[in-house]
DNA sequence: CTGTTAGCGCATTCAA
DNA sequence: TTGAATGCGCTAACAG
């Protein structure tokens, strides 16, 4: 049997009453009295238990961080990052994370069985339908997605995608493709949006011709990569809509022989892990992922404590990050 | 307030002790009362207290996943589909999945807490010294790591690195080294081991000089690569220790302007993601990733709830996938 | 087959 | 400042 809190009061000579506040450091108790009591559970190694606590405050000491099974594997995912990001700061406030994959569109268990207080949801696979009851339930933060009147953290898709139309407008570029994975993702539906800005703001049309979707299939390139090479120009850039895309068409160019970035200028979105590694290094707009778990984490911590109860929106800044696949000579 | 086991009896006319036992489904009952108390509990939305339940059956329902920071980030991580296959299939028997991230030398929170029943330990970072008192605390299952004593799970690394190296040689090759991240890796050095085997079957010395580490940085590739480079006649085959590590060797060839397979053929381990894609197509030795986290996650089952408690390590089966580097001329 | 009773370990009233 | 009493929701041992 594990060393309760009984154990810890009777070897300080105080009541369970007592050593509980002394413990959790609530109300006024003379100080050598807490300190007896403090150095007496430091001796008998005591560990508060979870569920008994748990059962007394209702609060778990966990938050639940779920994924849909989409973005799997974690270890391709955009949001492996974020999920370390939130262990790390989570942990930091003694925190645990309850690691859950949404298989379906039923709420997840975790939440369902009141084992977290609270919830980080990462993508854009779940709908309002499903976010809007959770949210009376339990404090509940979207990263990378943003629903109404709900607690969200995202980056600024629009702008920067603006920048690296921009950048590839800068070079000459008159004819610009977009490709993604697909629209009906609103993160990329966002890039999108950004793309036709940037494109407006250069009095340049929006041509449907330029757009392509891949799917949601491995390799969604393919299908995309062939729309744009069957027409009768190729464009000279490709903007992606993230990096996985822009490393799969530069694939496709390469195996044709048109060379990246003399014939065809690309540039990809996320600046993950590969883009400095492929040939030539890809030309990204950087997301701040660490950053989006840890402000997730902690506006989760907040919600959690019961402060600041109005929805808060936090758009995080992206920034074009410049290598060789557009075009510059850089790294 | 959520609805309690006393509604449910109530609205059922039954006493609470007997609602228990129907929704946990134990002992003998009328069929007729079982479902009256099961459709109450579906009425009224019912959903078991975790910590009353837990305090009551110290059984949390939960499973703690740790990984050490080194293996970090998960996204690139040897260890990621893994961390899913445990996710995946604790979910199937109801169980959660706490992640945590082991960064100093300390036990891991949640099992000091209590808050797990079980401990799934993946990688060779955590040391007997970490694990033999752990074990004593709770069921605790190795992932690609083995200590005397502790159940584990790990691919059968030797054997991999056997053929892996048996193939080059049935290339003809006579010249072969060996690239590592470091050698202090229990489950490197059993890929060391392995080409050490193959070699000595073979008639061939082991030689000192055409094996490199290149620690832990990234891009630990380079610093193995020029001890390499830096000998009189190149080896005619690399077989590395990991995929990572062969990637970046083939990256460092071609830089040089070497062409790969014709000069130098590049056999890696692992066959994770990036294998099939890279240029040329990247033979390597693949680790059953998925059923490892499968077969850790049932065993610990099986610990946590009271069978076969002598100790078992499991070993599962790895196989060369041939591609292109190694000089075949397969996809 | 079912109900009564007791207790899991803790935090929190309320008295003293 | 401290202690005694109470209850969080559930399961298990024991009666009936």
């Amino acid at each position: 049997m594990a060393v309760t809190i009984r154990d810890v009061a009777k070897r300080a000579g105080v009541s369970p009453s007592t050593a509980s506040r002394a413990l959790n450091g609530k109300g006024r108790m003379r100080p050598e009295t807490r300190a007896r009591i403090l150095r007496a559970a430091r001796e008998l190694g005591y560990r508060p238990n979870v569920h008994a606590r748990g059962l007394a405050t209702r609060v778990t000491g966990c938050i639940g961080v779920v994924i849909a099974a989409r973005h799997l594997p974690v270890e391709r995912s955009f949001y492996g990052l974020v999920l370390e990001a939130i262990e790390s700061t989570l942990d930091q406030e003694g925190y645990h994370v309850v690691f859950s994959v949404l298989r379906d569109q039923s709420p997840p268990k975790c939440a369902q069985e009141g084992r977290v207080d609270g919830l980080a949801i990462l993508g854009t696979d779940i709908g309002p339908e499903l976010v809007l009851p959770l949210r009376k339930q339990l404090p509940l933060v979207l990263v990378d997605h943003a629903i109404p009147g709900v607690d969200s953290v995202l980056p600024d898709s629009e702008s920067g995608a603006r920048a690296a139309v921009e950048h590839l407008l800068s070079h000459g570029h008159k004819e610009i493709a977009f490709i993604a994975e697909t629209l009906a993702d609103p993160s990329f539906a966002r890039r999108l949006a950004g793309y036709r800005e940037a494109l407006a703001d250069h009095g340049l049309p929006y041509r449907e011709e330029l757009v392509a979707e891949g799917g949601r299939r491995p390799q969604s390139w393919r299908p995309a990569m062939e729309k744009l090479l069957r027409l009768r120009k190729l464009p000279t850039a490709i903007f992606a809509a993230n990096d996985s895309m822009a490393i799969g068409a530069m694939r496709v160019l390469q195996e044709r022989g048109i060379p990246v970035p003399e014939e065809v200028a690309v540039v990809g979105f996320d600046d993950g892990d590969l883009a400095p590694y492929v040939t030539p290094p890809l030309t990204s707009v950087f997301v701040p992922r660490w950053e989006m778990g840890e402000v997730a984490a902690r506006r989760l911590l907040e919600l959690v404590r019961g402060e600041e109860p109005r929805a808060r929106q936090v758009m995080l800044a992206t920034e074009l990050v410049v290598r060789r696949s557009c075009g510059c000579g850089g790294g």
